[in-house]
DNA sequence: CCCTGCGAGCTTGTATGTAACATAGATACA
DNA sequence: TGTATCTATGTTACATACAAGCTCGCAGGG
């Protein structure tokens, strides 16, 4: 049995992601109680996490506000991706084992992508992201960039269903996975700062 | 009147950043909610908020930890705020009127330098660097920076009690202000990350 | 027509009660 | 002796109760 801020927490996320809730929204502490079905104490301790997360603000006495995505957020979150990601990637010592699980989200990518299935194609490209972040070794920078990565899902409909888009992530990931190969530093950067660019570029189209 | 959660807040975190509650101590919500005088509810709000800056860890029926102070956390928030820092000193556009804020702080930091009041010192000195970072206009990055500060409260005690640490930060200061004048980022990032390197340096001799 | 004041109905902020869980220490037993 | 179990105690997780604050609409006076 998972704990009832956990459910509550969960649910609000996913809703706010999914844009069931939309940006815009008030919400109150009662309304989600009910439609978890828990009181509103553990829905509290979900909005109070969610806030420290970005996702809503609480305005006393009137309502947890669900952030409307701004352009600053849009360009502070990719912003700060590409300085994690280049740090990590400058920093990051990638044995045999890293490499292998990277080329394992990879492959994972191009089959959801022939698949179809947007949703576990996204999920791989997050995790490859994410391998290489972990192993820089920095848990606060770890952190934050899953924080990030929160963030962006509510940026863009998934765009795995535009074929061209998914066959660039791909290309562009086959290549970092080739530079970390290597073992150039520099190459690996490189490789990350164009994938970050054009990604950027593209959801900016599609936005 | 200020809420209670706010002030069971802060009682807590001062507590912890002044080591009253050492790290490695288990809190409870009773006996925190006693202390301040609200009840455990607020209490309750607060530990969640302390733990997702890092300060203390929740064990469930147990009571909160507060965190003891590692070799991984120092280095990762130096990393971090080496990052951090050098990122802000090439982004930012530091008009006339930041330049004035910046001079103004280096200029509390010689006041409270000669007058021996090392909290305020400590105080310019986290403000000046908040100005340089706050100026390249990343909210995200802000926050982050504010949280990585308050995490390096714990890790020494405050240094401003030595002439020598102090003299030296302040010449650091000054240059980082200099460079500043001259407009020219790369001279400014070198001498951000120069000081950076004297003060993890000084820190880690001292701690 | 506009402005002001007031009340209804919503909301949160905080206190408190209750049940379940975790732990430590004692005790019984092989 | 070592181990399993029981029990006492402390702690949280969650529900609920209640007071106080905010907002908005409406009535009444200018």
């Amino acid at each position: 049995m998972t704990s009832a801020t956990s459910r509550a927490y969960d649910h609000v996320k996913q809703a706010i992601l999914d844009r069931a809730y939309p940006g815009g929204a008030l919400l109150s502490e009662g309304e989600i109680a009910s439609a978890v079905g828990v009181s509103r104490t553990p829905v509290r301790e979900a909005l109070l996490r969610l806030e420290t997360e970005g996702l809503v603000r609480l305005y006393p006495k009137r309502g947890a506000l669900v952030l409307p995505v701004s352009a600053q957020e849009i360009s502070d979150v990719f912003e700060t991706r590409e300085l994690v990601e280049t740090f990590a990637a400058g920093k990051a010592t990638l044995g045999p084992d890293r490499i292998d699980e990277l080329a394992g989200w990879l492959e994972a990518m191009r089959t959801h992508a022939a698949g179809g299935d947007a949703r576990e194609f996204a999920r791989a490209d997050r995790c490859f992201h994410r391998t290489m972040v972990a192993a820089a070794g920095n848990e606060i920078i770890t952190q934050l960039y899953d924080a990030l990565r929160d963030r962006q899902l509510r940026m863009a409909r998934l765009t795995a269903d535009d074929p061209d888009r998914t066959a660039t992530a791909i290309q562009d990931h086959a290549e970092i996975l080739e530079a970390v190969r290597t073992g150039d530093r520099e190459r690996i950067r490189a490789a990350v700062h164009r994938h970050l660019h054009t990604a950027v570029t593209a959801l900016r189209g599609h936005a």
